[in-house]
DNA sequence: CTACTTAATCGTTGATCGACGATAGGCGAT
DNA sequence: ATCGCCTATCGTCGATCAACGATTAAGTAG
């Protein structure tokens, strides 16, 4: 419920639109989809990046709100938040007039 | 037709989520929705930057492939090209799985 | 041909990004 | 309390971005 299905602010739209704007983060997301949620160190195994690098990566998606990331213990468990996700898909489509 | 409905691969997607990732060039995109079709000093009007900036941002969307231009004697005519602005919308919402 | 309009390109500058290694902090186990 | 693991943060460096003014290129009108 909500503003589930509103269509977001352009300043939003950009930042998500930004966050998803590089290839590793694209390849991120798409893991976090597959594996429901996951770790940060278990995506640096996958990727061919530094462990900070997939941090900073993570931090980048958190703040444009396209993954939630919570502390259990010692780790941080990722997981994408599908209705932000779903929210800038709609959004993108509601652009095009007459799309049915 | 062709492959309109296809989503797009990762490497195009992260190139156009990295185009729509300012603000300056959602509002250019908007407007020329808005318009259908219009000029690049129409855009400069309109927006409070300089025209080179702008033109940048164009030739941005354009490598993109979410803008169409096309050249009318001095001047270039801009359009969105909204079928990839569809498919972009298209492979976002594709991404999320149980999305009916 | 000249003058004007329009847009693209060049060159510059400061800011931000992307990557890394190194460091620091939190938690669990010993 | 200490050790080891996991992650976030810091500092750095080169590359790219965003913005501008100035210049160039291409057409049109006169």
């Amino acid at each position: 419920m909500s503003d589930k299905n509103i269509p977001l602010e352009d300043e939003q739209l950009a930042e998500m639109c930004k966050a998803l704007g590089h290839p590793a983060r694209i390849q991120i997301l798409k893991h976090l989809l597959d594996e429901d949620r996951c770790i940060c160190g278990r995506i640096v195994e996958i990727m061919p990046l530094a462990q900070s690098t997939v941090s900073q990566h993570l931090k980048l998606l958190k703040d444009a709100g396209l993954v939630q990331g919570e502390v259990e213990g010692p780790k941080t468990c990722y997981c994408v938040n599908r209705e932000m996700l779903a929210r800038l898909g709609l959004t993108i489509n509601s652009l095009i007039p007459h799309t049915p």
